[in-house]
RNA sequence: GCCCUCUUAGCUCAGGGGAUAGAGCGUCUGCCUCCGGAGCAGAAGGUCGUAGGUUCGAAUCCUACAGAGGGCGCCA
């Protein structure tokens, strides 16, 4: 066995050994077993009980027929020669598991690793796989709510995550710009064009009543003057439409780019109710794949999708009996267009309130010929409270706090961290109060404070002033040089705190790669920040117990090399989550 | 009525079938001539919604029930 820390590649090769041992023991008949079991290793939660563990035996006993605890020892004395000089110790505990404790120079190896692999540590090889994931999608009919604030840090989170772990990832926003709200929408900037020309008009009942809306009608009033009140309604609506459009999208790119969420593609509905080369829309074009494959019937005058064939509750209407379209099959064309282009899978974020329709587009992908490569993700609410009041979020009223404002009040890292801080399926209670407040019940600033306080240990190491920024800490993070000699000084005296402490933070590190892989596998960002904050918790029990800048050289290098590889871990678990890691606060 | 999600400490929430169920906040007690106290150490606080089941082992998987939220249209 290599000695290699990395987590995953360490479980991967412990597990291996550990059947290898099993095989061995039923080939010598000591284990009356036909096959060796499913093995689990995993990082026991107690440290003192090593650094892995395993459940062999107890998988094993009923099988064999034997006393867990005698399985145990003979694994564990297979374990013990397989593994000399990479475990320190391999022993035996409560029921029957095998704890092994590796020893300390693989233990301490995982700090050159970290600070060689830099932003790299803990990333997988590369997949080959091409993921989209669409996300936000908002109507371009007004800002953003805080809702798509969330959905906007965890889908640029998940993609960061996912491109961690060697996927080549797309970010998509699908733009709903051809349904009726756009006419609502139109209607609604026109009426507010006429009030400041000072005509009397009856606002639209259905009309967006934000505040936007008239400011809209403002700009464009400043722009073209009031030529336009006097035009047919349906021409001065059609122009204004296209104007509040484009000034609706540019904000929400503004928005969306100020948080650091950067789409790839803005991928336009209209596109799909346009004719191409062969005189068909895209829509129809979807519709008439599903049509070969034999999913579609006409039932009273509408045309239905038997997605029932897929699960569904029941069947879809696709084309209504007035001869225009539903929204589901402007989908339908939408994803079948995502998988023309080539995704291995296609990761959709919608909302809460559209979960109901889950299983319809799963059913027509299912259809469309790629049968589960569609992942969809609900995202819960926020529920914004300000003052101990809910706070509505309702664009109809126009009495909301948009997401920019909430940008604006709490900054973007808050922002993000806040949101990506509960798992996905939890609605999150945002208390505007908590994230702006710059303390220890802040958790964000918790773990960019152990972030600035490395960055200020090192350039006190370097002899420079701790708080000048202009300091490059990569410069100094490169002239720290700690061979192995001096990194087995770290936790050398175990039960003392010092080393107790260094431990805790080397344990830690280490755990990191499986920590990102499992929020790749899951889509889960909330599994960083809980890890974040416990990084962090280890730097500051190390910081409080360890002096780094000592006057003998080698434990001074290697605690300087500790702290520089936590600080590199602590930007990269920021990073995936995009949140940034400030060198001075 | 049917479907989905949720129910864990006073509050907000973590918890990949494993060992004594964890963190933050709040409450109580300590730690600054010393690298950033935005920090650290300790105490108190639990029938993991209820009842069954599967398993050597269940907060975790299955079933039923209770409670909370959401969804169920030829709307978008």
């Amino acid at each position: 066995m290599p000695a290699d820390p990395g987590a995953v590649t360490v479980r991967e090769t412990l597990t291996a050994v550990i059947t290898e041992t099993i095989h061995a023991l039923i080939a010598g008949g000591q284990l009356p077993l036909a096959e060796p079991p499913a093995v689990h290793v995993e990082r026991p939660r107690d440290p003192s009980h090593g650094d892995w563990s395993t459940n062999a035996a107890l998988v094993s006993a009923k099988a064999a027929g034997m006393v867990p605890r005698d399985i145990a020892e003979l694994i564990a004395a297979g374990l013990r020669q397989r593994l000399a000089g990479v475990a320190e110790a391999v022993e035996i505990a409560g029921p029957g598991f095998i704890n092994v404790r590796l020893a300390r120079d693989v233990v301490t190896d995982v700090v050159t690793r970290i600070r060689e692999d830099g932003e790299r540590f803990g990333a997988g090889e590369p997949t080959g796989r091409r993921v989209q994931v669409e996300f936000v999608s908002a109507n371009p009919v007004g800002p953003m709510h805080v809702g798509h604030g969330r959905w906007a840090a965890l889908g640029d989170s998940i993609a960061r995550i996912l491109e961690h772990a060697g996927d080549q990832v797309q970010r998509e926003f699908y733009v709903n710009d051809a349904g009726v709200q756009m006419d609502i929408f139109a209607s609604s900037v026109s009426a507010r064009y006429l009030e400041l020309c000072g005509r009397d008009v009856e606002f639209p009942e259905d009309g967006y009543r934000g505040a936007y809306i008239a400011d809209i009608a403002q700009e464009i009033l400043d722009a073209e003057g009031d030529r336009w009140a006097d035009m047919p309604a349906t021409e001065r609506e059609a122009h204004f439409k296209e104007q509040a459009y484009t000034a609706v999208l540019e904000h929400l790119k503004r928005v969306l780019h100020g948080m650091g969420v950067d789409f790839d593609v803005w991928f336009s509905e209209r596109t799909l109710h346009e004719r191409g080369n062969d005189g068909a829309t895209a829509i129809e074009r979807g519709l008439g794949r599903l049509r070969e494959a034999g999913y579609l019937y006409e039932h009273e005058g509408a045309l239905w999708f038997r997605s029932t064939d897929f699960g569904d509750d029941k069947d879809r209407v696709l084309k209504k009996a007035d001869g225009s379209y539903t929204y589901f099959a402007a989908d339908i064309a939408y994803h079948a267009d995502k998988y023309d282009r080539g995704f291995d899978l296609v990761i959709d974020i919608w909302g809460a309130d559209h979960h109901g329709y889950v299983k319809r587009m799963e059913a027509a992908v299912a259809a469309l010929g790629h049968p589960g490569k569609l992942e969809v993700i609900i995202g819960q609410l926020v529920n914004l409270f300000s003052n101990g009041e809910v706070v509505r979020m309702s664009k109809r009223t126009g009495e909301m706090v948009t997401f920019e404002d909430l940008l604006d009040e709490v900054g973007a890292d808050a922002a993000r961290y806040f949101f990506l801080r509960r798992s996905t399926d939890q609605p999150v209670d945002f208390d505007i109060a908590l994230a702006k407040e710059r303390s220890a019940d802040n958790p964000v600033y918790y773990v960019q404070y152990a972030h600035a306080r490395i960055c200020s240990i090192l350039r006190k190491a370097a002899g420079a002033d701790t708080a000048d920024e202009s300091v490059d800490v990569a410069a100094i993070s490169a002239s720290i040089a700690a061979d192995s000699s001096a990194l087995a000084l770290l936790g050398a005296e175990p039960g003392t705190p010092a080393s107790e402490a260094e431990l805790g933070l080397l344990r830690k590190l280490a755990g990191f790669p499986e920590v990102v892989a499992l929020a790749a596998r899951q889509r889960a960002p909330h599994k960083l920040t809980t890890y974040a904050e416990e990084l962090a918790s280890a730097f500051h029990q190390f910081y409080t117990h360890c002096h780094v800048v000592v006057e003998d050289p080698a434990l001074r290098s290697a605690r300087l090399a500790l702290a520089d590889a936590s600080r590199v871990v602590l930007a990269r678990a920021l990073g995936l989550l995009g949140v940034g890691a400030p060198q001075r606060m």
